[in-house]
DNA sequence: CATGAATGAGTTTTCATTCAT
DNA sequence: CATGAATGAAAACTCATTCAT
């Protein structure tokens, strides 16, 4: 693949990434190439469908959330620290999975598309080696599983007023938190 | 208004309703007319577009959630069990508010529509009051707004499994309770 | 007929004439309706389609031409004169004829509807007449026909500043004229 | 523009001038892009809105007008002579000004668009210049203006029998005359 | 008999996707 | 390979006409 052509890609992918969290999945695919700096034809020749385009965004974004979280393990001296920045920064960079949020809805993509496997299954196991890790410290409350976070950063990153997004992630990270009298 | 032309207009409303956050606001027309049970003519004659249309859903659901939060503050012995079920029944039906979650953006419509206006205003006042109250009781945290509440339930609302939304629910109402230690 | 429902009749009739004129023949029937303080459903209950409407306000519009043909012969010393103050009120009033402006397209209508049938050929015997005399006197050229002038008739009404129209109009009856040089 | 672009934005705007002469300006887009051989996502891509249209064509009448009137001018012998002329082509080419007849009511679209606005005034010189000389020259009255000429042609372009149409105008034009009795 | 509610066919308009340049 | 033009199916909206109240 040439470099433009590499490149075309990329700013594609960050232009849907955006685009269909801020304008929902539906947005005007026209929108989306006018934003990546492309014509439609273009886009149509890396994404044959919406559906592909959305899969090249997921895995982006997977690609994004284990960066996040392996860093933050890496950065962080307790996984509840870990945890708390990690979802933080999530909810700061608005990453959308689009679909249910640990993707297995997918069930298409998952067979077809081994990268989407692949990325998905690595930040997967990150996440729940962090979460397992901050629940055996005494941190994290044992009644909560992935789902549940999952679905709530989802439905988080919709909003768009992000001062009001981090007071409510506040207060769930305090819900979520084993307390003294618990 | 005739009889019959009221129950077409509440089956409409009722239908939208649902549609509307099932599917988003974007749901067809036509879908919704045939959800109601009558023609794309009918929708028109009493919904001049769809701007009108949501504005009737969300008086809607204002006179709903107003006698939600009226029977939970009547019927639970303190305010912070009566926002707590209200919250839950919330959650459970489903109710969105469509625009932001005070529906302070609808200004056109505010000005408009007194109808709403008065609902909005209505709901608010026993929103705040029951928030107040539990604050004072010391159930509540302090630091929590209305505005932070409300776009919380309404991004909940948009999930469709009922059940992870529950828990989430219930770790959201863990991190807004006063806790021993805090 | 009762009087209240031949009220009514006459109302809606005189509402068609001018909304077929100010705002064309397709002017929506409830526009009509309301603009005669009756229901769509008497319209109907009155005039089956919007045809018959049509017809019914040819036969009106007939009527009151022929009424001021009438008079105008009566009370002008010449037929050119009664000829010329016809045409200025016929402008004045904004009378259209909707169809062809000799309504000899209407060939069903003219075939089934008797009353328009007769008031039609009254009217044009009366037109043809005044026409004939005027140039018979000498005053009116003699290579105009009831055809031209009609038509010229039904275009001017469609114009809506009555001051340029009436200009407009007079420069026609000068060159309508026999001149002395001619 | 491409090559083909332009042919396909040409044949819809001759398509529409004639369409909206003889079917009015509400004739049908989907009429409008098949009598222009295209679909009518063309049609809408050149031009947003039936507005947009109307404009264009105006534009393209406007065009043609000052075309026909600078070539009688150049080709007659008298300004009267190229007046004539000009109106009798005019007429038989049927160029509709769709809204009033020197498009002053255009004023949002003389506002915006400089095109519409620059050839419109292009005209309206020739025009005025044309109806002066003819004045001067004593062929033409003295009392008469743009606005009659023009709305009278507006109007007459709508009838659809050319032979009546052009006998009309004829008379007009002696009306026009300055005679020698007069 | 009057009313205005309901219907659905017809139009306008948008947009995903294909294809000529 | 990039572009943006063309297409047509789908959704929004209007209105003539019918019919229940």
């Amino acid at each position: 693949m040439r470099a433009d052509a590499l490149r075309n890609r990329d700013q594609i992918v960050a232009a849907a990434r955006v685009l269909f969290i801020t304008h929902g999945v539906e947005a005007p695919m026209e929108e989306i190439a006018k934003a990546a700096g492309v014509g439609v034809g273009t886009l149509y020749r890396r994404f044959p469908d919406r559906g592909a385009l959305m899969d090249a965004v997921t895995v982006d974004v997977f690609h994004r959330l284990t960066g996040m979280i392996a860093t933050a393990r890496d950065e962080e001296s307790s996984a509840w620290d870990a945890l708390r920045r990690f979802l933080r920064e999530w909810a700061e960079f608005r990453l959308g999975l689009l679909q249910d949020p640990l993707c297995s809805g997918m069930s298409q993509a998952l067979r077809t598309n081994s990268e989407l496997r692949e990325i998905r299954t690595r930040w997967l196991e990150l996440f729940e080696r962090t979460v397992q890790e901050a629940q055996q410290a005494g941190d994290l409350r044992r009644d909560v599983g992935l789902m549940e976070i999952a679905t709530f950063m989802n439905l988080l990153i919709r909003d768009e007023q992000t001062e009001t997004t981090g007071r409510i992630l506040a207060f769930m990270l305090d819900g979520l938190a084993v307390t003294p009298g618990t």
